[in-house]
DNA sequence: GGCGAAATGGGTCGATCGCCCTATGCAGTC
DNA sequence: GACTGCATAGGGCGATCGACCCATTTCGCC
């Protein structure tokens, strides 16, 4: 989707004034060109609508809006944009949540300057990357179709207005199930309640709103 | 918007068939020609989709999907088709809820050929009418906008994922309001949980999805 | 001056929700 | 055969929700 690799457009967010600067410096001797940068997640978003960058090279943890919910909202709104996570939090639950935000690929902070490059290249021209330290089992899981058939049925439900009991009844199955079904629906979009979920699963594409 | 008043296009959905194949001659006879007829609200919705007829003279108490849900769904999918209702409830709540569905019209069976053509046509070339004998009051209540101001607000926010109390922490209200203002756009949006009030107000246009 | 709508706040109540936990059966995979 | 994911089902618990009452204040409109 990037017109040319060797010029990629890039917007740095990271709250860390430091880190963003020599980050700049490093990517733009290595032909990458930086067009904004953000020290919140607000601003990030922000950015990434305005500017339109092939890249955003993310922090997970920033003021205001925090890195993942970012990377979501600026999946959701700029399309051609891809989020690179590059952050100190190396567990394997904060990758799955970025990556199930929409992050394409996936750094910690002590990496080497030529493998941010790498990855953001690699993102640029469209592969998913993650640091080779975390594994790809994961990337694989999180790839699948993240809801199930059945899940999918109970969320398509909900959104047209039914009730757990009414799920339950509609489906031909226990109120406990539909709840479990629901419980793992909440964890796999990240969402804290049947609103949320019913939001987010629309702007995926998960289920249709008629 | 219809090309020629004096050719309109209509689907006729009403239950009886009696009913259906009489009102059909007279409207026949009148110049209006009826493209399709539906046995229920499903097959109401189906053939406003395919047809997408100028008006649509609906009943209101049909098996399977009832009226009201029917001009809904028909407004939100195939915005250019009309809903005229013509029913045998005559009550002020039924006459309220049609319109709040996005009904134009609304006629009651025991009115003449000519009142019901008189609606249709009017119906048909833009105007909004109701038999005589409702009043013009509820109209123009129903009219002006649905939802006020604070209510939108509170319908914004509940959108955005926060519970109740959430939203009255934001708004520096009491839970107590909150909850009120959710009880009186359930009422005015015809849902009975956040869920249904958030979805029917994207529909809507009254809040955005970003 | 009054009338109605909007916005604020309160109480009660039962139903529902979301989050813990465990458990079984049945696929497919390694 | 062991393991994993999916679908099924349950108990318990506290928080939240929505329905039904109610009152007060403020404001614009007739």
């Amino acid at each position: 989707m990037p017109p040319i690799v060797n010029d990629v457009r890039l917007v740095l967010a990271d709250d860390h004034r430091m880190l963003r600067e020599g980050l700049r410096r490093s990517l733009e001797e290595q032909g990458l060109s930086v067009v904004g940068e953000a020290s919140d997640g607000e601003e990030a978003v922000r950015l990434a609508r305005e500017l339109e960058p092939d890249i955003v090279v993310m922090d997970l943890s920033m003021p205001v809006l925090d890195g993942i919910e970012a990377t979501r909202r600026i999946r959701e709104t700029t399309r051609d944009t891809k989020v690179v996570v590059l952050t100190m939090h190396g567990d394997a639950d904060m990758v799955q949540r970025a990556i199930r935000a929409g992050a394409v690929g996936y750094l910690v902070k002590d990496c080497t300057t030529d493998e941010v490059v790498a990855t953001i290249r690699a993102a640029a021209s469209g592969e998913t990357a993650v640091s080779r330290e975390l594994a790809v089992a994961m990337l694989a899981e999180a790839q699948d179709e993240l809801i199930s058939k059945r899940e999918r049925e109970v969320l398509q439900l909900v959104a047209e207005g039914l009730s757990t009991p009414e799920v339950a009844d509609r489906l031909f199955i226990s109120i406990k199930t539909v709840k479990n079904h629901l419980a793992s629906i909440y964890d796999k979009l990240d969402a804290h309640d049947r609103t949320q979920a019913v939001l987010r699963a629309i702007r995926l594409g998960i289920i249709r709103l008629d």
